[in-house]
DNA sequence: GATTCGTGGGG
DNA sequence: TCCCCAAGAAT
């Protein structure tokens, strides 16, 4: 233990602390689908799709999924792309992806067996620092650090620590704290219940704190001060990026959908053909069609548009122009461009953006 | 260490 | 409307 960490920690009383935050954890968790028992490959699911995602959120995705893989070598042995169509809605999709690649890591190198040791978990593929600490305290009982988000705002707060919980180091000092504090006995609840406090009590804004069954031990609190942490640098605001999509049918009414590439933003999910662009409107249209042409070899007759789309990412929002399309030419089909009918298009992962724009598009 | 990776909800 | 956020990891 560092000087820091000494000193943080002086005057704190762990064994008290431990006890109240477990006891109210008892008494005050939530009924959630993850909690009916410690299956390894559960928590592992639920902690990856409960990354910078709400609980109200991923609990049908949790449920359904489940239902679909039940269990490492379905999970294993399923497309990526039933996966995908799985995760449709949930965002980060390479989540979706490294988690299909560690559980067949799992199948290939463990047996089947998700390992309980933090070397071993913290190889296998979207399993970072957090997600490491999460698996082996809630599914195995070993006494690891889970440091997320509301454990660092909960903590800044009960120790007044003013360090930017945004830089990498500030959550090392954070899990050399837990080191310290962790309940031995109980490591699953001690960290469930700091993240559930951080969930239902310690939150954001407007922290419940006279509901706080760790109160007594808060220094924010007792300074008055909670409000003002954590302290998190801000985001800079997304970039804002021009694009056309053109939904393309052929004589029989199916539409023409293009498979994303393997790595960056999407991907591997399926998209109208679309590309950046000028705003300049009577641009566009030709724009459009050469880039269809040279892109695809596809002679497309470029008509209306008949919708704007703007959707809004973490870090670009995306303005998109949609056109209607009549295929001109003969289409050979190919790996990462299909046609398909209405009917067969529902088995496809679609961003959110692009599921807008087939609404509009049917409307 | 900073940036890239989604989405929907809430103040 | 706008901005922040929500159980992070990979690059």
């Amino acid at each position: 233990m560092n000087n820091t960490t000494k000193e943080t920690l002086e005057h704190f009383s762990i064994d008290e602390f431990q006890d109240d935050l477990i006891t109210w954890f008892e008494k005050e968790k939530r009924d959630l689908p993850w909690r009916k028992n410690k299956d390894p490959y559960k928590v592992w699911i639920s902690e990856i799709m409960l990354q910078q995602t709400r609980v109200d959120t991923v609990i049908p995705y949790f449920n359904n999924f489940i239902e679909q893989f039940p269990t490492i070598d379905s999970l294993a042995e399923a497309d990526e792309e039933k996966v995908l169509k799985a995760w449709e809605g949930l965002g980060y999709y390479s989540r979706a992806r490294n988690l299909q690649a560690g559980v067949r890591e799992v199948k290939e190198s463990y047996n089947g067996i998700v390992p309980n040791t933090a070397d071993e978990i913290s190889k296998l593929k979207g399993v970072g620092p957090y997600t490491t600490g999460a698996i082996l305290s809630i599914a195995y009982g070993v006494p690891e650090p889970a440091v997320d988000g509301n454990v660092m705002r909960v903590l800044s707060r009960i120790l007044s620590i003013w360090d930017d919980i945004g830089k990498t180091k500030t959550r090392q000092q954070f899990e050399e704290i837990i080191r310290e504090i962790i309940s031995k006995e109980n490591p699953s609840y001690f960290n469930q219940g700091l993240m559930e406090l951080g969930a239902l009590i310690c939150i954001p804004s407007n922290p419940a704190c006279l509901l706080c069954p760790v109160q007594k031990h808060c220094k924010a609190f007792a300074e008055g001060v909670q409000r003002e942490l954590p302290v998190k640098s801000k985001k800079k605001q997304p970039k804002s990026v021009a694009m056309a999509a053109v939904v393309i049918e052929d004589s029989e009414g199916n539409v023409l959908i293009h498979k994303r590439p393997g790595k960056g933003l999407l991907a591997n999910l399926w998209e109208f053909p679309n590309h950046e662009t000028v705003t300049e409107y009577d641009v566009q249209k030709k724009h459009l069609q050469d880039y269809l042409q040279e892109t695809y070899g596809l002679k497309v007759e470029i008509k209306e548009q008949f919708t704007s789309i703007q959707h809004v990412f973490s870090h670009l929002i995306w303005n998109i122009a949609v056109y209607k399309g009549k295929l001109v030419s003969e289409f050979e089909g190919q790996e990462n461009l299909k046609l398909v009918s209405e009917k067969d298009i529902t088995e496809y992962p679609f961003p959110v953006s692009h599921q807008k724009i087939y609404k509009e598009y049917k409307n």
